[in-house]
RNA sequence: GGGCGGUUAGCUCAGCUGGAAGAGCGCCUCCCUUACAAGGAGGAAGUCACAGGUUCAAGUCCUGUACCGCCCACCA
């Protein structure tokens, strides 16, 4: 134990973050050990890209996760939390590839083997930091099953989904509309795809008709793409055009024949309802071009420049094409108008630049069938969203799937396992590199190039990182996880995949309920972004506030369903609570007699034998009320509500009022008394630790071994349990009075400018019913009030110079030897007077509501009785203490 | 175009199943009272966006409107 006298009046959070950081890592008390005894809970984390640092998203997942983990788990579940992260295909390598730019280096230049030989030692680097920086947030996962997703396991894993997939029919390859990054030069898939609105042109094109002079006007904000244009369409209703389908027009600057078809895509209302197509560059022309069997003109290529399909244009950039072809088309007078027109601009997501659609050769997983289960499992409530409404959008979504890109030419990532052969051209695919064609076998195979979408190897992580293919100990004890804590952005990107291979491959759902948490925005509630300029470092923060002051700043603005406005401010706030912590477990160290740990039972003990004051009551059934909520708030992940009823009772109930109380007693000549409060309020003071443990795991931590305590970790304590015959009806209301009076002789006190450090005396008046306990309470109400002689009577007797007060218990009056400010004491009873007398008017109004009486259930009707004689009562008597004072 | 969320104190937000409006910060007054000035005591401050409806009773449930934000779709 330590020396209570050099506990430091504020707490430093950084020497005692590393402190038990190490200390739990070393004990390995968080290792998951399978104990079939218990039930179990597990969560696998979102695994953080190994491309940066750990910004307050992941401070928030994280410290949810860790609440949700450190609860279950003393509360005696067989606990795994499984880390690792995430190779971040494209993200990676663009990171990597950025690096080398800056050395004037390219990826190409070195060639693949020596390429991928650079982000594995960037990715060791960047592994190392994320992971530290998980461990400086407290989280107590099992670092001995920490994973990787290009693990030798987890790409075993992918490679078995890739192969029963593509067995089942569910992957094929073909060359469809994708969307393609021309300067990561990567198919990307529709999920990476941001649209933003950009202003832009709609220009009006003319297309000469083959055999009339006429034209049709065609109406395009990509001029560029007309060079693929295949065709012409209108709608078949459409009257002004009706009479053209099936005929020719020329399609300028290229003098290729295109038909005019018709379509009911087209909108007869945009433009001039008529659509040039280009299938081979826009997602819905592919569609129509499918329907109508038209050729596909690729007039754009991977790197963003025009084909040799686009005869003169060949080799320009697609932009540089674009306004020569406007001024091409001007000077043949083939533009007719050109409007301003804003519309969305398709971008990748990793780097921004314009995603050109085009016809490419790639892999894709056959969607439906498997999103049909995974929709049927929600709907079973095999697996539930917290909140519920993100079913809707999972729902949605599922129900509109398209087919998923998988591949990318990139560099990182698992190589597709697919073999070419060099003879019979045909496919080998298989789990492990084979050795002859399996058709014509022939030794001449080449493995496809490409590597897949980075979520594909996410969308295994709840059982790849448990050792599937095998059936290891672990997946048969804790898939499906219990829960997984993930961000609303990635529902589609990683909850819906996980959903989809967790039933295909392990019959299952992957998890049992998706806790969804909001975005963390900055103070204003914007998003937060290096261009604004208003990221919020948690690394930082932590070094500044501590890390239990952000965790516990998150957890309190964690409300489901909603961002979080994250308010440095306001984590000054719950600084302080921290620290407040802190000095509460330091007073009752320095007054600490006993050196035993307490127990439940020895409550009990003092419980029934009647010797417990009210305070001690009190506080003793309170806990019992908020140990009960915390337990049921947790489990309806009501993070928010836990830690604010937590902060209330810790500060206000604990420390403002009983430990207030109790100082009566721990400075008492009677050793007994003193004894007995003391170990009411080291009780209570661990079961907050307790209970504050999952969220505030430091400083608690901390406290927890400067008390009387064998070496054990807090975190390996069971989590208070609510003890419901603790809780004391009687200790509760009279509590409630008790604490009205001393607040009411304090208001007085203060609005009469009284020093409060000035002992004053009093006179009390009570009904007969109430003598007895303010009798019995009258040393703590001399000590909370600051008086010094209390006099109980009958009736108050009228002087000069003296501060009345009512309060439900007793009326009072403060003798002051001085002149008291009458003016103001007028003032302040007349405002009473007013707000009682409007409250009784309310309350009368609602008792002569025969309605109300009848319908209203009897407790309410009830306590609005009361609540009325109440008011009359102390209205009365607030009237009264008017008329008594000295006339000014 | 479809969907979701928000609108409560000066600021940022809680308020779950409808029964006398809350927190943090800020503001005002007094106090360094031997756990804590990152503290203590007290105070001021809200027609809960608007309009209807259900109900004895609505910040809370229903309908509509306005404004703000987000997601999906992508009419060329």
């Amino acid at each position: 134990m330590a020396d209570n006298r050099s506990i430091p009046k504020l707490y430093d959070p950084v020497a005692v973050e590393e402190k038990w950081c190490s200390w739990w890592e070393e004990h390995g008390f968080a290792r998951a050990e399978i104990d079939a005894s218990k039930p179990y809970y597990s969560i696998v984390l979102p695994p953080p890209n190994v491309t940066g640092s750990l910004h307050m998203g992941h401070a928030l997942n994280i410290t949810l996760q860790d609440v949700l983990i450190r609860w279950k788990r003393m509360q005696g579940f067989d606990v795994l939390w499984l880390p690792g992260t995430d190779h971040a295909g494209i993200a990676t390598q663009n990171v990597v590839e950025r690096r080398l730019a800056e050395e004037g280096r390219q990826r190409t230049d070195l060639g693949r083997e020596q390429f991928e030989k650079i982000v594995w030692d960037w990715k060791d680097k960047a592994e190392e930091d994320i992971l530290n920086q998980v461990r400086r947030l407290g989280c107590s996962c099992d670092w001995s099953r920490q994973r990787f997703t290009l693990d030798e396991g987890l790409s075993r894993a992918v490679r078995e989904v890739f192969v029963r997939l593509y067995e089942d029919g569910l992957i094929y390859r073909g060359e469809y509309l994708v969307n393609w990054c021309p300067r990561c030069t990567t198919a990307i898939s529709d999920l990476e795809v941001e649209y933003k609105p950009v202003p832009g042109k709609l220009w009006y094109i003319r297309y000469p008709l083959e055999m009339s002079g006429d034209v049709l006007v065609v109406a395009t904000t990509r001029p560029e793409t007309m060079l693929g244009d295949t065709a012409v369409a209108v709608h078949p209703h459409d009257e002004r055009y009706k009479r053209l389908v099936g005929s020719t027009v020329v399609l300028p600057l290229v003098d290729r024949k295109i038909p005019v078809i018709a379509d009911d895509f087209v909108d007869q209302e945009f433009g001039t309802g008529t659509v040039k197509i280009t299938p081979g560059h826009d997602p819905n022309d592919f569609e129509a071009g499918r329907r109508h069997q038209l050729p596909i003109v690729k007039v754009i290529g991977e790197d963003g420049c025009m084909t040799q399909e686009a005869g003169v244009y060949a080799g320009m950039d697609r932009y540089e094409a674009r306004d020569k072809i406007i001024t091409d088309l001007q000077g043949q007078e083939l533009i007719e108008q050109v409007q301003e027109y804003d519309h969305n601009v398709g971008q990748c997501q990793r780097c921004e630049t314009v995603v050109e659609p085009l016809v490419s050769k790639q892999w894709f997983v056959k969607a439906k069938p498997l999103a049909e289960v995974t929709v049927e499992a929600v709907k079973a409530k095999r697996t539930v969203f917290v909140p519920e409404n993100y079913e809707r959008i999972y729902f949605e979504w599922m129900n509109n799937i398209h087919d998923w890109c998988i591949s990318r030419q990139l560099w990182w990532g698992h190589r597709i396992p697919a073999w070419y052969c060099g003879d019979c051209q045909k496919l080998t695919v298989a789990r492990e590199v084979p050795s002859n064609c399996e058709y014509c076998q022939s030794n001449s195979l080449e493995q496809e190039t490409d590597v897949l979408d980075t979520w594909f190897s996410s969308a295994l992580w709840p059982f790849s990182t448990m050792g599937w293919p095998d059936q290891t100990t672990d997946l048969e004890r804790y898939y499906p996880t219990t829960t997984l804590v993930t961000g609303f952005d990635i529902i589609f990107f990683w909850v819906a995949r996980m959903m989809m291979m967790g039933l295909k491959f392990m019959n299952d759902v992957p998890f049992r309920t998706v806790h969804i948490n909001g975005l963390v925005r900055d103070e204003k509630g914007k998003k937060m972004s290096k261009s604004r300029g208003n990221v919020i470092n948690p690394l930082q923060v932590m070094d500044e506030y501590g890390t239990d002051a952000m965790r516990f700043t998150l957890a309190v603005m964690a409300t489901p369903g909603t961002d979080i406005p994250f308010s440095i401010s306001r984590m000054a706030g719950y600084r302080a609570f921290c620290n407040k912590i802190w000095n509460a477990g330091r007073f009752l160290l320095l007054n600490l007699e006993s050196q035993e740990p307490t127990s439940k039972d020895e409550m009990d003990t003092l419980k029934k034998s009647k010797q417990l004051n009210l305070g001690e009551r009190w506080i003793l059934s309170r806990l019992q009320r908020v140990i009960s909520d915390t337990n049921d708030n947790l489990e309806k992940f009501r993070f928010h509500e836990v830690s604010n009823a937590l902060y209330h009772f810790f500060w206000h109930d604990f420390c403002d009022w009983f430990v207030e109380y109790a100082k009566l007693n721990m400075t008492s000549v009677d050793l007994e008394k003193k004894n007995r409060t003391c170990r009411v309020a080291l009780y209570v003071l661990e079961e907050s630790l307790k209970l504050l443990h999952p969220f505030i795991p430091f400083i608690t931590e901390e406290l927890w071994h400067a008390l009387p305590h064998s070496g054990d970790s807090l975190m390996q304590t069971r989590y208070p349990v609510a003890c419901s015959q603790w809780v004391d009806v009687e200790a509760e209301e009279q509590m409630v009075g008790f604490q009205e009076l001393v607040t009411k002789i304090r208001t007085a006190r203060s609005e009469n400018n009284i020093d409060p450090r000035k002992r004053i005396p009093i006179e009390l008046a009570c009904q007969q019913e109430s003598k007895s306990f303010l009798e019995w309470q009258i040393d703590p109400i001399k000590s909370l009030a600051h008086l010094d002689q209390v006099e109980l009577v009958s009736h108050l007797t009228i002087q000069e110079g003296q501060i009345r007060g009512v309060s439900q218990l007793a009326d009072f009056a403060l003798t002051l030897g001085d002149i008291i400010d009458v003016k103001s004491e007028r003032h302040r009873l007349t405002q009473q007077i007013s707000r009682n007398e409007d409250n009784v008017q309310r309350l009368q109004k609602q008792l002569q509501n025969s309605e109300f009486v009848n319908k209203a259930p009897e407790n309410v009707v009830a306590t609005v009785r009361e609540r009325h004689a109440e008011t009359v009562e102390q209205l009365e008597k607030l009237r009264e203490k008017l008329d008594e004072l000295p006339q000014s």
